[in-house]
RNA sequence: GGGCCUGUAGCUCAGCCCGGUUAGAGCGCCACUCUGAUAAAGUGGAGGUCCCUGGUUCAAGUCCAGGCAGGCCCA
C-alpha cells in the first residue's frame, strides 16, 4: 500500500472533473442512497423548475443548499432519495411559446390552434433540461434526475384529478366569483404581471355622490368613486370600523363622511358638525342604492354600512362604495357579507340589456350619461376630474376593467385553522417567515382561485350537464366508464375537450369546462402526484410523506411554499413538510439584483471552469447566512479557494508527501494515544470539538456556522499544528515522536474529509479515496458512502485546549513586542517575563517549550504585571498645585523617586504616601497621573491583565547565535534559487569572514551542517570563483554548495 | 400604500435573542517579520458618528418608538 503521489500545484476544476468521472462509473449517487436503509428514510422534496429557460446563478446557490443537507443525512446513516421533477404547465410557458409566435392573446391562440400551441407549449419545457442536468451534474447537485416526476405526466395529471375529486366531495371545491382584469376587446383575463406591464397615467371622472339613509332624516352618506359605472352594481358602503366619522350639516342637509377629510372634502368653513362616530357604529345603516336598473334579490346586508381594514382616509372621504362585481377588496368583503353580485356587464364591456338607457354602451363611455342622471336626482355632491395611473392591455392598450368571472375556488379558508396550526409546527429558517411574512399571508387566507381560462395545463376534471349538474372526475379509469367519447392518450386540451361524459345518475349528457388548473395547484400535489398516488405508488407515497427538508427562494413564500402546504392541508389535514430553509436572493457586489437585464449576472459555467464547484459551494455556504440576501462576487469564491481549499489541499499534500517518504502506512504505524506528544492531543482535542460543533451545527441546519467552524480547525491544522510539527516530520530518524506525528496528521485529515464532503464534495472525495480506501481495507469506496465521523468525548481535553489558547496568545504578544522593539524572531532573546491570571500561567507553564520556541528565547519566568511594566507617577497639578503650592517641585521628584511599589498601588487605585520635606504627604488617586511604559531593557506588550516582556539585552552569546542561525537561513535560500530538493544533501565550502568561520568550526558546526544538511563542509579552502558573496550581520561570506545525494540514500 | 428583512472598517460578514471591560474576523492597503507543505502564515499601522433622531437605563451596537436608505413580497 502507498498513498498516491499529491500535487501541491492542484488544478480544483479538472480534479471536479475525475472526482466526476469517478462517480459516474461507480454509480456512487445510487449507492448512497441505497446502501442506506429503506425503513430509515429521511425525506428531501425537490421544488420542480421549469425547463423552458437556462439554469441561472440563482439557481447554482438553491441547489446548493438542496444537496447539502441530503449529504449530510445520507452520511448519518439515513437513506434520502431524492426524486428530482420539473414543473411543466403556466402561463409563462405559454407567453414563451406566443412570442415565439409572435401571437398576441387567446383570440390569436385559438386562430393558431390549440392543438398545435400546445404541442409546442409541451416541447419547450424539455428544451433545456439538458443544460439543468448538466449545471446540476458539474455542481455535484445530486438528485434523481432519471426517474424525475413530469407535471404533464399523465399519471401525474391523474393523481391531481384525484385530489380535486376529494375535495369536491368534501365541499372543499366550488364555483364563484373572482374579480380579474379584464381587457374587454381581447375579450381576456390579464395576469397581476401583466397588468403590471401597462400602467398609464389617465384622467377618469372624479365623482361624490350622496346616498341618503333610510332611518336618519335628511342624511346621506358621502362616497367617492372614478368608476361612476360601478355605482349601477353598488351593493354596501364600506367604512373603516377605528375611523372616526362625522355627520356634518352643511346648506340644510347632512352629511356623514370620515372626520379627517372634511376639510379636503368640504374646504374651509361653512359646514358644522353635528355627530360623530366610529366606523363600527355605522356598521348597518340602510341607504338607498344609487341605480335600481337591475333587479336584485334583497339580502341581508344588502345596501347597508360594512366594515373593511382596508378602507383608508388617504383620498375620498372614507366610506367606500362597494360593488363585488368590480373589485378584489369588495368582492371579499361581499362574500364575508353575503351581498350578491350584480353583474350587468358583457364580457365586451357594454352594459346589458338591464341598464336600459345604457344598455349596449360601453361602460366608460356611459360614466358622462350616469352622473348626468345622479344630478338630476339630486345625489350629486360634487363631479370633478382625477388624474392617476391606471392599467391597460399591454397587447392593445385597451383600459382594463376589474370584473368579475366565474371560477373555481379551493375553500382554503375552512381551513384556516389548521393552515395556522400546521405552519406553526413548520421549522422554519430564518425563524422569522414563520409569523412573518408566511404567516401574514396565511392570515390575510382566501379561497384559492384554481381555474384560469387558458390552454397548456391540467385541464380541470369538470364536466357539466346543459343542467347545471357537476360530475368531478377522479381518474382515468373513471372517465372511461363515463364517457361517450373515447378518451384519449393525451390528457391536455384539446382533445379532453372532445370527451363527453354521461352523468352517472340521471344519464344526461355532460361537457368538460374550458379552464385549465393553476400551476401552483400541480407543484402543490407533488408530494403524492409524483409517485401517481392513489392510483399507484401507495407505498412509496406513505413512506416518503411528509418531507422532512424543502429548500427554495424566499419568492416561493406564496407559491410553493403555499401551495405545497395548502393542498395537503386540504387532504391530509397536516404539512407536508418540517423544515423549510428559506434563502435570500443574490445580489451582485453593488447589492443590485441580479438580472439579464443589468447585464449583472454571474455565469456558473465560468465560475466551474476557473475556480470549480467546490469553490464556489463553499463560499455560498460560509460567507453569509442563507437567508439573508446576498451580495456575491467572484473575489468571494477566490477567497474559498485561497483560504480553505489550498490549505486543506496543501496540509493533505504535505502529508502524503512525508508519508510516502517515510512509508508511513496508518494501518500497521498508528502510534498510540498515551505515546503522542502534546500537541498531538491538542490537535485531536480541536478535531473532536469540531466534529462536535460541525453536528450540531448541521443537524440545526446553520450551515453557515458548521461551515465556519470547519474552516476555522483546517486553519488551526495547518498554520499550528502542522507548522509547529513540520521538523518532526521532515527528521532523520523514524521514531515513534514522528509516527505519533503521522498518525495524529493522518487521523485530522480522515475525519475532515468526511466532514467536508457534504460541502466540497470532490476535494473530499479524492482525499478520502487517497487516505482512507488506500489504506483501510473494507473501507467505502467513496467518502459519500462513508459515515460521519462522531466526536470521540475521550479525546477532547478543555485543558489542554485552554493551556493552548493561552500558550498563543502569549506568543502573539511575544511578537508584538519584538516587531515593536525591532528585534526580528532569528535572533535569539535571553528571557522572557509573561504576567498572566493564574489559569492561563499554569498552561503556558506547561507548554512552555512550545512558547520559548515560537518566541526564540531561552528562558521562561512568571512575574506579576509590575515585574515587567513600570509606571511614572506624576502630580496632578490642577488639584495638586492650588492644594500644595511651593511643595510641588518636591513632591515631584519624590514621585519619581518612589519605585515601582508606589507606582503599582497607584495603578491599582489607592493613595500614594511620600514624605516631603519631613512631613507626610498622601495623594489621592485624583490627584496622581499614572503613566505605564516599559520597564527598561525589556520589550512590553500588555492585553488587559495579560503581559508578555521580552529582555531585549543581546549577550555574545546570542549574538552568536543569531548569526548562526542568519546564516542558515541564507544557505536554505541559496538551496532553493539551486533548484534543490528538500531530501538533497550538499557539500558546503564557505570563505570570507574569519569570525563565522571559527563558530562554525566550533559548536555551531554541527548545527549548521544539520540544517543545511550539509555533508561535508569546507572552511579553509577558498570557494570556486563566481559563488555568491553575501553579507550576514555584517560579516561578508562566500558560499559555495552543490549537491551530493539525497537523505536516506546510502 | 402595507408586510417582512437588511443597515457595524474601503469590501464581505460576526456580535443584537439575553444591555456591562478597550466593538471583532476575513479580504484589500502600508510597514516589518517568518518560511524548504502552502497560492501561505505572523505582528503592527491606517481605516468605525455600529444609518439617523428620540426614549428607557447607572450603562445602549444590543431594548423601545419614530424616521431614512436598500432588498423582497404584495397592493
Amino acid at each position: 500500500m502507498a498513498f498516491e503521489k499529491v500535487t501541491p500545484r492542484v488544478n480544483f476544476p479538472e480534479l471536479e472533473r475525475e472526482v466526476l468521472e469517478f462517480w459516474q462509473g461507480s454509480g456512487a449517487f445510487r449507492k448512497s442512497v441505497e446502501s442506506r436503509p429503506e425503513e430509515r428514510p429521511y425525506v428531501f422534496y425537490e421544488g420542480p423548475p421549469t425547463a423552458n429557460g437556462r439554469p441561472g446563478f440563482h439557481h447554482v446557490l438553491a441547489r446548493a443548499f438542496k444537496d447539502l443537507i441530503p449529504r449530510y443525512k445520507t452520511m448519518r446513516g439515513y437513506r434520502v432519495e431524492r426524486k428530482g421533477g420539473w414543473d411543466c404547465h403556466g402561463l409563462p410557458v405559454e407567453l414563451e411559446v406566443e412570442k415565439e409566435l409572435g401571437l398576441s392573446g387567446k383570440r390569436d391562440v385559438e386562430e393558431y390552434g390549440v392543438e398545435e400551441f400546445n404541442r409546442l407549449c409541451r416541447e419547450s419545457v424539455f428544451r433545456y433540461v439538458d443544460d439543468w442536468k448538466r449545471m446540476s451534474d458539474r455542481m455535484g447537485f445530486w438528485a434523481n434526475m432519471e426517474d424525475a416526476y413530469w407535471t404533464l405526466d399523465n399519471t401525474y395529471i391523474e393523481s391531481v384529478w384525484w385530489a380535486l375529486k376529494e375535495l369536491y366531495g368534501r365541499d372543499l371545491l366550488y364555483e364563484g366569483y373572482k374579480v380579474t382584469a379584464h381587457c374587454p376587446r381581447d375579450q381576456t383575463s390579464l395576469s397581476s404581471a401583466e397588468v403590471a406591464m401597462g400602467y398609464e397615467d389617465v384622467v377618469d371622472p372624479s365623482v361624490y355622490v350622496k346616498l341618503p339613509l333610510e332611518d336618519e332624516e335628511n342624511t346621506s352618506l358621502l362616497v367617492w368613486t372614478t368608476t361612476p359605472w360601478t355605482l349601477v352594481s353598488n351593493a354596501a358602503v364600506a367604512a373603516h370600523p377605528e375611523v372616526e366619522y362625522a355627520t356634518v350639516e352643511l346648506d340644510g342637509e347632512r352629511l356623514v363622511l370620515a372626520e379627517e377629510l372634511l376639510q379636503r372634502v368640504l374646504g374651509e368653513g361653512g359646514y358644522r358638525v353635528v355627530e360623530r362616530r366610529r366606523g363600527t357604529e355605522l356598521e348597518g345603516l340602510r341607504y338607498r342604492r344609487p341605480f335600481d336598473y337591475v333587479p336584485v334579490e334583497e339580502t341581508e346586508n344588502l345596501w347597508t354600512v360594512v366594515l373593511g381594514d382596508y378602507v383608508t382616509t388617504s383620498e375620498g372621504t372614507g366610506l367606500v362604495h362597494t360593488a363585488p362585481a368590480y373589485g378584489e377588496d369588495d368582492q371579499r368583503t361581499g362574500r364575508r357579507y353575503g351581498l350578491p353580485t350584480i353583474h350587468p356587464v358583457r364580457p365586451d364591456g357594454t352594459f346589458d340589456e338591464r341598464v336600459g338607457p345604457f344598455a349596449g354602451q360601453f361602460v366608460k363611455e356611459a360614466d358622462a350619461g350616469l352622473v348626468e342622471e345622479l344630478r338630476e336626482r339630486g345625489l350629486l355632491f360634487r363631479a370633478g376630474e382625477y388624474e392617476h395611473a391606471y392599467p391597460h392591455c399591454w397587447r392593445c392598450g385597451t383600459p382594463l376593467l376589474y370584473y368579475a368571472k366565474r371560477a373555481w375556488y379551493a375553500r382554503t379558508t375552512a381551513v384556516l385553522d389548521e393552515l395556522l396550526r400546521e405552519n406553526e409546527r413548520i421549522n422554519w429558517l430564518p425563524e422569522h417567515i414563520k409569523w412573518g411574512r408566511f404567516g401574514d399571508w396565511l392570515r390575510n387566507n382566501v379561497d384559492w382561485a384554481l381555474s384560469r381560462e387558458r390552454y397548456w395545463g391540467t385541464p380541470l376534471p369538470i364536466w357539466r350537464t346543459a343542467s347545471g349538474e357537476t360530475v368531478v372526475v377522479g381518474s382515468v379509469e373513471e372517465l372511461r366508464e363515463l364517457a361517450i367519447d373515447p378518451v384519449p392518450d393525451d390528457l391536455h386540451r384539446p382533445y379532453i375537450d372532445r370527451v363527453r361524459i354521461r352523468h352517472p345518475e340521471t344519464g344526461e349528457e355532460a361537457r368538460r369546462v374550458p379552464e385549465v388548473l393553476d400551476a401552483w395547484f400541480d407543484s402543490g400535489s407533488m408530494p403524492f402526484a409524483q409517485w401517481g398516488y392513489p392510483h399507484r405508488g401507495r407505498e412509496r407515497f406513505e413512506r416518503q410523506f411528509p418531507a422532512d427538508y424543502i429548500c427554495e427562494a424566499v419568492d416561493q413564500t406564496r407559491g410553493w411554499f403555499y401551495s405545497l402546504l395548502a393542498v395537503s392541508t386540504l387532504l391530509f389535514g397536516r404539512s407536508s413538510y418540517k423544515t423549510c430553509l428559506v434563502l435570500g436572493h443574490v445580489l451582485d457586489a453593488e447589492g443590485k439584483k441580479m438580472s439579464k437585464s443589468r447585464g449583472n449576472v454571474v455565469d456558473p459555467w465560468e465560475v466551474f471552469e476557473n475556480q470549480g464547484a467546490d469553490a464556489l459551494r463553499w463560499a455560498l455556504y460560509t460567507a453569509t447566512s442563507p437567508g439573508n440576501p446576498r451580495r456575491f462576487s467572484l473575489e468571494q469564491v477566490d477567497e474559498a479557494v485561497r483560504k480553505y481549499l489550498l490549505t486543506l489541499w496543501n496540509t493533505y499534500a504535505f502529508f502524503v508527501t512525508y508519508a510516502r517518504i517515510d512509508g508511513f502506512d496508518p494501518g500497521t504505524d498508528s502510534v498510540p494515544l498515551e505515546e503522542r506528544g502534546l500537541l498531538d492531543r491538542w490537535v485531536l482535542s480541536e478535531l473532536n470539538l469540531t466534529v462536535k460543533t460541525v453536528t450540531e451545527r448541521m443537524d440545526a441546519y446553520d450551515v453557515t456556522a458548521a461551515g465556519r467552524a470547519l474552516g476555522e480547525f483546517v486553519d488551526e491544522l495547518s498554520n499550528w499544528y502542522v507548522r509547529r510539527s513540520r521538523r518532526r516530520f521532515w527528521k532523520s530518524e523514524d521514531d515513534v515522536d514522528k509516527r505519533a506525528a503521522h498518525s495524529t496528521l493522518y487521523e485530522c485529515l480522515a475525519i475532515t474529509a468526511r466532514l467536508t464532503a457534504p460541502f466540497t464534495p470532490f476535494v473530499a472525495e479524492k482525499m478520502y479515496r487517497n487516505l482512507v480506501v488506500n489504506a483501510e481495507p473494507g473501507a467505502p469506496e467513496s467518502v459519500h458512502l462513508a459515515d460521519w465521523p462522531r466526536a470521540d468525548e475521550a479525546l477532547i481535553d478543555h485543558t489542554l485546549s485552554g493551556d493552548m489558547a493561552a500558550a498563543r496568545k502569549a506568543v502573539t504578544l511575544g511578537r508584538a513586542a519584538r516587531n515593536a522593539a525591532g528585534i526580528k524572531t532569528r535572533q535569539p532573546l535571553g528571557e522572557v517575563v509573561i504576567a498572566a491570571p493564574e489559569e492561563a500561567a499554569a498552561g503556558i507553564r506547561r507548554l512552555r517549550e512550545i512558547v520559548l520556541d515560537e518566541l526564540n528565547v531561552k528562558e521562561l519566568r512568571f512575574g506579576s504585571p509590575e515585574d515587567v511594566v513600570s509606571y511614572t507617577l506624576k502630580p496632578n497639578l490642577k488639584v495638586v498645585g492650588p492644594k500644595y503650592g511651593r511643595l510641588v517641585p518636591q513632591i515631584r521628584r519624590a514621585l519619581e523617586e518612589a519605585g515601582p511599589d508606589a507606582g503599582a498601588r497607584a495603578a491599582a487605585g489607592e493613595p500614594v504616601t511620600l514624605s516631603v520635606d519631613g512631613r507626610e504627604v498622601t495623594l489621592a488617586p485624583a490627584e496622581l497621573l499614572v503613566e505605564a511604559g516599559e520597564r527598561e531593557g525589556y520589550a512590553v506588550e500588555r492585553e488587559r491583565d495579560f503581559a508578555v516582556a521580552l529582555k531585549t539585552e543581546l549577550t555574545p552569546g546570542l549574538r552568536e547565535e543569531g548569526l548562526v542561525r542568519e546564516l542558515v537561513h541564507r544557505v536554505q535560500n541559496l538551496r532553493r534559487e539551486q533548484g534543490l530538493e528538500i531530501e538533497d544533501t550538499i557539500a558546503v565550502s564557505l570563505g570570507g569572514s574569519e569570525r563565522v568561520r571559527d563558530l562554525l568550526r566550533g559548536g555551531w558546526g554541527e548545527y549548521f551542517r544539520s540544517e543545511v544538511l550539509a555533508r561535508e563542509l569546507v572552511l579553509d579552502g577558498e570557494p570556486p570563483d563566481g559563488s555568491p558573496e553575501l553579507e550576514v550581520e555584517g560579516e561578508r561570506v562566500r558560499i559555495f554548495l552543490r549537491r551530493v545525494g539525497r537523505v536516506g540514500a546510502a
